[in-house]
DNA sequence: ATTAATAATTAGACAAGACTAAAAAATTAT
DNA sequence: ATAATTTTTTAGTCTTGTCTAATTATTAAT
């Protein structure tokens, strides 16, 4: 068994590791988890000799097949209770993620099986996130920022890709949801901001919420 | 905010404390808690300087009223979590112990109060044993215990004294559940068992099943 | 190619919470 | 009342996970 603090930096490498090959920085996971760069070399140091990590001093590091399917499990606790909290319990999208952080070191697996079941196998968490299954496989949804969107292409949003409370609830603010139909009116080349219409409504967003929606073009 | 472990002491300490004046002692926390009692020394000062206990140096222990309510907190998240296990995941009530452990250290206000709402405000777990209202207050049932009663008194089966796995299973085995008709219908002086007619069926029980078995009488 | 800047690692310290062994206080037995 | 036993506390050590400060390696700039 492992330690939260353990998970949480598995976690953070998992989240952090890019398609490409290079491994997670120090100084990023750090970041991430809001610690010293120092906390994270003694850490990474561990989490190599539990294999859990390939380390190469000064080069980053990169989850092995046993840390990913760790790190895949809690992030797939995670999200599951955030479909719990939102479904079962009346919480808002901008309420779940700091409960959510505790509730994903729980260490049983019938619960997790149970609470699978009785949230009927969701694919998806409450901010759009693909939920992993047991074997830490992914699935893919094509999608795009609305950002990348040209005049006259269309989609339906899918996903956020900052979850912060304050987007999350400017989002409310406009009744914009997950699962609304978007189409791109025009674009302001000055502000760069963008025209659009959802859900029957027309609107103006700004450059920074439009980098910030998940669409899948249709 | 307090630790898990802290919480683990008060929650003892709640538990060990008798309706007497006198305190609880070292040893006493230690095996409850399965640790040493030096551990129980050091917790103690610590818990002392924050006003969460009452210590005078070698005569135990006694919960202050903030003491007090963190730790009817803390009993009232695992009950409630108990319930939440059974009713809606399909938990047996022998299962729920050692996941209801963790839970019990979520913190989250809203997130108890609307599992509270969510399973309908249940005033006992799933082992009969009372849940504490927010204010940390038990509704006190009158209750004996099956050994208690005489030959030709009957009641209701409400509780378990003994949680264990063992002896839950052995109940499941039976067919005896929270919620049956028991009436004595005889004691046999030899061994103390008791000859007992339950939900219309006859079964000789031993004296050790009697003592853990809480009845309301009628 | 050096030098300057940045990033990562090591060294040393600290707090929480546990342990063992030793000392001190309280309780029980003689 | 004194001695023996049990309980509790203290002293000192260990592990986990964190930090600051100092050192070393890598990368960027001249
Ligand atoms: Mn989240
Ligand atoms: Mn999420
Ligand atoms: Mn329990
Ligand atoms: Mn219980």
């Amino acid at each position: 068994m492992f330690s939260q603090s353990e998970e949480n930096y598995l976690k953070a490498i998992y989240h952090l590791g890019n398609p490409s090959q290079k491994g997670v920085s120090t100084s990023d996971i750090a970041n991430k988890l809001d610690t010293k760069a120092s906390s994270v070399s003694d850490m990474i140091k561990k989490l190599s000799d539990k294999k859990l990590v390939e380390y190469k001093k000064y080069y980053g590091v990169n989850l092995t097949k046993k840390g990913k399917l760790i790190a895949a499990s809690v992030v797939r606790k995670h999200r599951l209770w955030e479909v719990f909290l939102v479904d079962k319990l009346n919480f808002t999208w901008d309420e779940v993620h700091d409960v959510a952080e505790q509730l994903e070191h729980i260490k049983s697996k019938k619960l997790m099986e149970e609470l699978d079941s009785f949230l009927g196998f969701p694919k998806t968490d409450p901010h759009g996130d693909p939920i992993p299954d047991k074997d830490g496989n992914l699935q893919t949804i094509e999608k795009t920022l609305l950002s990348n969107l040209k005049k006259g292409e269309s989609g339906i949003c899918i996903g956020v890709k900052d979850s912060s409370s304050d987007f999350l609830q400017y989002l409310d603010k406009q009744n914009i949801k997950l699962g609304d139909q978007i189409k791109v009116m025009d674009k302001e080349a000055f502000d760069e901001s963008t025209h659009i219409q959802i859900a029957n409504r027309n609107m103006n967003i700004s450059k920074k919420i439009a980098a910030n929606l998940y669409i899948q073009l249709q």
